[in-house]
RNA sequence: GUCCCCUUCGUCUAGAGGCCUAGGACGCCGCCCUCUCACGGCGGUAACAGGGGUUCGAAUCCCCUAGGGGACGCCA
């Protein structure tokens, strides 16, 4: 937590960071040191504010910053922009950073919080002052509020009319602490050339002359992002796009302190699926409720990275090529609608390719983190020989859970009404039958198969398929209707284990 | 109200004038595999918003219309 650092600590962290041959401008740099860059590094950041949860909107623009970054070689670098003192909370930091761990986007140096440098922000706003680009308003809240009801009703864009722009300041009104407004042009247009939007241009006169320095004296947001970027070196300012507008005045900013102006791309926002903006109803959740659901970081980055951007035919990217084929600038316009559905597929294929032995401890913490108690040596043994023959059967970690539930549970079991509806008369006859083969047969899958097999074959003529045997056999041994291929299961359970849950079986049906 | 942006299967996208009778993925449907459920394999359904141009030729370029989104704070 610090918001500047000394120059030398700076010019050590900034070269390690970027790597760069020549002292490169970034946020480790102390201020004013950048009109002079030379370096080509791309340094972006992600500047959250932390009024609330890291959303699924925001993860994507932390993921691109962090792939346009990593992927050239830049710093990827944090800004908690927490200047809401009101709205700001604690909780709500450690969302988004615990998010953004977990989500696997590593960050470089320390995240700044935006509300200790706010004597940095005044310190320019009042260097405008005194250069004549700026000026003092004393407009009270009611006259704007009535600007911009005329304005609007004569057609015009609403705004600040600049009534203060050009008058003396002792005719300031007594009582009213002014604010401190950017003089920005008011003729002719300006094109910025949007990384992800192409070319856009905006008439002078559609922007105001914003507030930089409040009545009380704090700086607003419009100059805190600009002066932060400036000093920790951002080059490349990736956004969600309901900033675009803001980049044109930021621009005026950078180029009134005579400051090399970041590019800019604006990404379009997700979209929940009936094309409406996302809301909490869609899945606008904070990145945390997506981990509780049982998705994998991978898969969420795989997906979030496919919603808006692709790679020809390529569906399962990995962050290396992640890192060699994203650009910015491929990044569609049209706004992407979020859909669980191919997100569950991504995160099925996340869970299948995974490594047995970390399932069994991502599944142990959920277990826990429910209340239950954990693992035994003999639980953790059997989910881990069962593991190829569950995942396959689970898109998420929750279900996944569910599902390994045959390996967790020790007898007596509760059966379903599925797996009791399978313990019928004759079912019952032809596992009694069968329990003595078991007694003499070899306890591995394919030795169990083929005793059950020929069992079945021999029992009846003509001779009986194998599920008329195998599914009341998964009833007693399981007390479900469905789990892995039944001999596998009985495999791993052991013999010992499976011959006592059939005798229970056959006990419980014999009643 | 003013300004900006967007528009390819239901969804995410490929496509940068001829390779497009528009490709892939998810979903959905069918078949195969099969001890259940899945996985997997094979096949199918399904789109260039509409209208005008430009061109020998347009999903690709231009214009208009319609629809959608975003921005207009002493919020960030």
């Amino acid at each position: 937590m610090q918001s500047s650092q000394g120059p030398d600590e700076g010019q050590r962290r900034g070269q390690r960071a970027a790597g760069c041959a020549r002292p490169c401008p970034s946020r480790y740099r102390p201020l004013f040191e950048s009109s002079n860059r030379r370096c080509r590094r791309r340094h972006t950041r992600f500047a959250p504010s932390p009024t609330g949860f890291l959303h699924i909107g925001g993860a994507r623009t932390a993921l691109f910053n962090w792939l346009a970054a990593r992927s050239q070689g830049g710093a990827f670098l944090l800004r908690i922009e927490d200047t809401d003192r009101a709205r700001s909370t604690p909780e709500a930091i450690d969302a988004i950073l615990d998010g953004l761990g977990w989500l696997g986007l590593d960050w470089d140096g320390e995240a700044i919080f935006q509300s200790q440098r706010a004597d940095r922000h005044r310190e320019v706003a009042e260097s405008l002052l005194a250069a004549g680009k700026a000026y003092r308003c004393y407009a009270t809240p009611d006259e704007l509020r009535e600007m911009r009801e005329t304005a609007k009703a004569e057609g015009r864009p609403p705004g600040y009319d600049g009534r203060w722009r050009d008058r003396d300041p002792s005719e300031a009104p007594d009582g009213v602490a002014p604010t401190i407004r950017f003089k920005a042009p008011r003729e002719g247009e300006q094109v910025i050339e949007d990384l992800v939007q192409g070319s856009v241009t905006v008439a002078n006169r559609q922007l105001d002359d914003m507030v930089i320095l409040r009545g009380d004296g704090s700086p607003t947001y419009m100059l805190s992002v600009v002066v932060d970027d400036h000093d920790m070196g951002v080059t490349q300012v990736i956004r969600g796009d309901d900033h675009l507008t803001n980049a044109f005045r930021q621009r005026q900013l950078f180029e009134a302190m005579d400051w090399p102006v970041p590019s800019f791309g604006h990404i379009p926002l997700i979209h929940g699926p009936d094309g409406a903006k996302l809301s909490k109803r869609h899945g606008a959740l904070g990145i945390e409720a997506y981990r509780d659901m049982g998705y994998l970081p991978a898969a969420l980055r795989n997906y979030l990275l496919r919603l808006g951007w692709g790679h020809g035919d390529d569906e399962i990217i990995s962050d290396a090529q992640a890192r060699d084929w994203f650009k910015i600038g491929d990044v569609g316009k049209n706004p992407a609608r979020f859909d669980f559905a191919k997100l569950d597929s991504l995160n099925a294929h996340y869970l299948r390719s995974d490594e047995p032995a970390d399932l069994v401890a991502r599944l142990e913490e959920r277990h826990c983190a429910a209340g239950g108690a954990a693992f035994t040596e003999d639980q953790r043994d059997r989910l881990l020989a069962g593991m190829p023959g569950l995942t396959p059967r689970a898109k998420r970690l929750d279900d996944l859970l569910t599902s390994a539930a045959v390996y967790l549970n020790e007898p007596p079991l509760t059966y379903s009404a599925d797996a009791l509806k399978l313990l019928t008369p004759e079912a019952i006859a032809l596992l009694s039958g069968l329990e003595p083969l078991l007694h003499a047969s070899g306890w591995d899958r394919e030795e169990l198969e083929s005793s059950v097999r020929s069992f079945a074959e021999e029992i009846s003529d003509p001779p009986l398929k194998l599920g008329k045997v195998a599914q009341p056999l998964r009833a007693a041994i399981t007390g479900s209707k469905v789990s892995p291929p039944i001999f596998e299961v009985m495999e791993i359970l052991g013999r010992e284990s499976c011959l006592s849950r059939l005798q229970d079986a056959l006990t419980i049906a014999g009643k």
